[in-house]
DNA sequence: TCCATCTTGGAACGGCGTTCCAGATATGTC
DNA sequence: GACATATCTGGAACGCCGTTCCAAGATGGA
C-alpha cells in the first residue's frame, strides 16, 4: 500500500545506500566514496546513513558482499573443472569491472567472512573432483589462495580508468618498466618482460588455474581422472 | 668527521624514520602509524619528516621494502624446489612477524614495484627447474600468485596481538565460526571446519606450494624431474 | 665572520569518519 | 481523528588525520 503522505524523496534503505556506494566506487574509485559524497548523492545527512549502516567498514563489506554474490552466481552446470574455471573467471571479471573489489577482498580476508563464500563454492567442486576427504581443506585452500592472489595481482591492470581500451597500452607500459630494471638485479624479470606485451590476462589466469588443477590431479588423483 | 657542535638528538634520516615507522607498525598495527605518533616518537615535527619522505604512501612503501628485503635474503643453496620453498616460507614468516605486511603487499602490488622483487627470485628457480622458456612467465606468475594469496590469507591468523601464544585459540575460534554457518548454504565449509583445529598453517602453506610445483612438473616437465 | 644552504619543529588547513540531537515522519491505540 | 510512542532524518559539531607553510636554527665554505 502506498504511503498516504508524499515523501520528498524515495525512502532511505540499506539497499539504496549500498547501491549508491557501489556506484560511487565504480565511477570515482576507492577515494571517491566518502560519507560526504554519499550524503550528497542520496540528498540526506550523515546521521540518516548511520541509522542504516554501522560505519564505513560495514558499508564497504556490504558493497563487497553484494558484488561478490552476483559474481559467484555464475553456476553453469558442467564438470567440476569447468565449474572451478567458471567461478574463477567470474571473480576475475568482477574485479575487472569493479577495480576496488580487489583491494576490498584483500583487506576483508584479513578480517574473515569473505573467505567462506568463495571457499564453499570451490570446495564443493574439489569434493566432486574425487579428492580424498582428508585433503579437502588443503586442496581447496590452495585453489582459493591462487585465485585470490592472481585476481588481486591482475587488479593492477583493471585500475586504468577505461576498462578495456588502454589495457594493452598498460601492459606495454609495465613491460617497458620491467625492461628498464637493473640488469644485475633483475635478469629474469627483464627476460620475460616481452611476454607481457599483448598477452591475454584472462587466458594467463586460467592457465594458472589449470596448473593448480594439474597439481591436484597429480598429487591426489594418481589414477587418471 | 664528527660534528663539532653537539646535537640535541641523533640527526634525523630517512633510515631512522623508516625504522621508527616499522616499529610503530609492529607494536600498534596499521592504525598506530600516524605522523603524530611518528613525530612524538622521533621528538620532532611533521615538517622535518616531510623533508626526508615525500608522503605517507612512500613511507609505507619504504617500510614494506625494507622488511621484504630482509625476508627475501634467505637464499640457502639447494635444489630449485627447496629454494622456492625457502623463499615462500621467508615471506610467510615475515608476514607472521609483521602482520601489516600482508595488507601493504596487497595494496602495493596494485601499484607496481613490489612484484618484480618476488617475481625475480621465484622466476630464477623456475628457470632452473627446467621449465621451457615460453612458459617462464605463466609458471612464475602462478607460483607468485599462490604464494602472495596464501600468505595474505594467513595474515588473518597473524593478526592476534601475541604472535604464537593464542594462535591455536584463534584457529579454534574460526573453526567454531565455520561450524556455526548455515547448513543449507555452507555444507562443505562446515564439513572441513574440524580440519582447521590445531592444523599447522606453515605446513599447509607448504603443501600448497608443493601442489603448484607438482602441477608445474606434470604440465611442463613431462619426463620425470 | 658572514652568507647561502640545508634542516628542523610546530602552527594551521582542509577533509575525513563519526557523534549528537532536535525535529519530522510513521505506527499503534482508543 | 487525536494523541503517545517508536522510527527515521538532516545537519552541525568534534577530534583526528595527512599535508603545507614558514620562521628560525644549524652547518659549512669563502
Amino acid at each position: 500500500m502506498a504511503p498516504r503522505t508524499r515523501r520528498r524523496t524515495e525512502a532511505l534503505s540499506r539497499e539504496r545506500i549500498v547501491e549508491a556506494a557501489v556506484e560511487l566506487l565504480d565511477t570515482s574509485g576507492e577515494t571517491g566514496l566518502t560519507f560526504r559524497t554519499l550524503t550528497e548523492r542520496l540528498a540526506t545527512g550523515a546521521g540518516a546513513i548511520y541509522w542504516h549502516v554501522a560505519n564505513k567498514d560495514e558499508l564497504l563489506a556490504a558493497a563487497t558482499d553484494g558484488v561478490l554474490t552476483t559474481a559467484l552466481r555464475a553456476g553453469s552446470p558442467g564438470s567440476p573443472r569447468d565449474e572451478i574455471r567458471a567461478v574463477a573467471l567470474g571473480l576475475f571479471d568482477a574485479i575487472d569491472h569493479h577495480p576496488w573489489l580487489a583491494t576490498q577482498l584483500a583487506l576483508q580476508l584479513a578480517r574473515g567472512s569473505v573467505t567462506p563464500r568463495i571457499f564453499e563454492v570451490i570446495g564443493r567442486q574439489v569434493r566432486e573432483l574425487g579428492v580424498p576427504k582428508g585433503q579437502w581443506f588443503t586442496t581447496t585452500s590452495a585453489l582459493v589462495s591462487y585465485i585470490l592472489g592472481a585476481a588481486g595481482q591482475n587488479a593492477t591492470n583493471a585500475r586504468s580508468a577505461v576498462p578495456h581500451a588502454n589495457r594493452d597500452e598498460f601492459l606495454n607500459a609495465v613491460s617497458s618498466a620491467w625492461e628498464d630494471l637493473d640488469p644485475e638485479e633483475y635478469p629474469f624479470t627483464r627476460a620475460v618482460a616481452a611476454e607481457l606485451r599483448g598477452h591475454d590476462d584472462r587466458e594467463q589466469f586460467l592457465a594458472g588455474v589449470d596448473l593448480v588443477l594439474a597439481g591436484i590431479t597429480a598429487v591426489h588423483l594418481p589414477r587418471a581422472e
